[in-house]
DNA sequence: TCCTCCCGCCATATT
DNA sequence: AATATGGCGGGAGGA
């Protein structure tokens, strides 16, 4: 039985997403050649200092195998947290009280996404050699890592996005690492500034704030902040502004953690706090190396892009609630430190006015 | 209090 | 039908 699958043949590559429709046509064009991929039936190679386990292959066939014994594994790795040994710790469990018990469990923070990131990370060079077999299987990480798979989609989803891995088949992802992550994260740019996201999110922005004045109108479904926007661009289809009402936003600030937490872990942003008059604000800034955009024509809808419209534009950071994912119009200087009084918002409208007519006036019109 | 986001159900897509 | 994928939101830990 060959459990390597057959061999993969890029260009037949499925798009299972809507979404990553238009990505992969994207990665497809700026994806560098990285040699023949076309060789899983190859046992994995392992290269000097790097974090493949040597057993990876032995483990597969073994989870493949038997399901029974690796969802056994799967339940008793709670407390197995690589220290061996899960049959004394359950032992030692069975005479715990209830608060001990709860005491020996990891802590939320530990079961955090942001670490099991980490971890991810870690297994994998930042830089690898595309010759040798850069394979990632789903269920395999999955064991090791003690989590559930959804949890490794979760993060697979972004760094996919990043295409700093791309699906080779089911189960199957090629790490490619951060050889093109700069070349990515310029085409995600381009597209940033094609579709003028920086300018939605001001034009959110503003409307958010009108209404501060106006207590008659709550958000809702039909929010008129949405529908006030007509795309000036011509595009129909500018993912941000089209949003419906805040218990959609609230429902999305939960993916945009999950998001913020991958993007962290790469560095490539990292969380501060701004001061604004009502208090403290949770925000991020953009920690990742400074970019230059790529031309392209293609579009992209994800997650990322709504991430990388906040970058571009002169916006530095924002902040994940309050209750849409909130920008804040600071210098990159006063990201960098938190204690930074926070302008008042007029100030900030007249800044964001400003900047966008020295935008128009510096760019010619495409 | 409210930011954060784990967890896993379950709908949908793929094989 | 079986399995893979991932949308989604309840509700709880933590600051």
């Amino acid at each position: 039985e060959n459990l390597f699958f057959e061999p993969h043949k890029r260009g037949l590559m499925k798009t299972p997403l809507k979404e990553s429709t238009a990505a992969n046509r994207v990665l497809a064009e700026i994806q560098p050649d990285f040699g023949p991929l076309t060789t899983p039936t190859k046992p994995k190679e392992i290269s000097p200092g790097e974090p493949w386990t040597p057993t990876a292959n032995l483990k597969m066939l073994i989870s493949a195998v038997s399901p029974e014994i690796r969802n056994r594994d799967q339940k008793r790795g709670l407390f197995d947290n690589r220290n061996g040994l899960p049959e004394a710790k359950d032992c030692l469990h069975e005479h715990l009280s209830g608060d001990e018990y709860e005491k020996s469990q990891p802590s939320r923070k530990e079961k955090s996404l942001g670490l099991l990131c980490h971890k991810f990370l870690a297994r994998y060079p930042n830089y690898p050699n595309p010759a040798v077999n850069n394979d990632i299987c789903l269920d395999e990480v999955a064991e090791e890592l003690n989590v559930e798979r959804r949890r490794i989609y979760d993060i697979v989803n972004v760094l996919e996005s990043l295409h700093m891995v791309s699906r080779l088949a089911k189960n199957r992802y090629t790490w490619h690492g951060r050889h093109n992550l700069n070349q990515t994260l310029g085409t995600l740019k381009s597209v940033g500034e094609e579709n003028k996201y920086a300018e939605q999110i001001m034009m959110i922005k503003k409307k958010e704030y009108e209404q501060e004045f106006d207590f008659s109108k709550s958000y809702s479904i039909e929010d008129p902040l949405i529908k006030a926007n007509p795309s000036q661009n011509g595009h129909s289809d500018m993912c941000f502004v089209e949003l419906p009402g805040v218990e959609f936003r609230a429902a999305k600030i939960r993916r945009l953690y999950d998001i913020a937490n991958v993007l962290s872990s790469l560095d490539l942003i990292k969380k501060v706090h701004v001061t604004e008059e009502r208090g403290r604000k949770p925000a991020f800034k953009w920690t990742g190396p400074e970019i230059s955009p790529n031309t392209s024509g293609t579009y992209l809808f994800s997650f990322i892009h709504c991430f990388w419209c906040f970058i571009c534009g002169n916006v530095y950071s924002f902040a994940l609630t309050d209750p849409l994912p909130h920008l804040l119009f600071i210098s990159s200087a006063e990201a960098s430190q938190n204690s930074a009084p926070f302008p008042s918002k007029m100030a900030q409208l007249a800044a964001i006015c400003k900047m966008q007519l020295e935008e128009q006036s510096s760019e010619p019109r495409k």
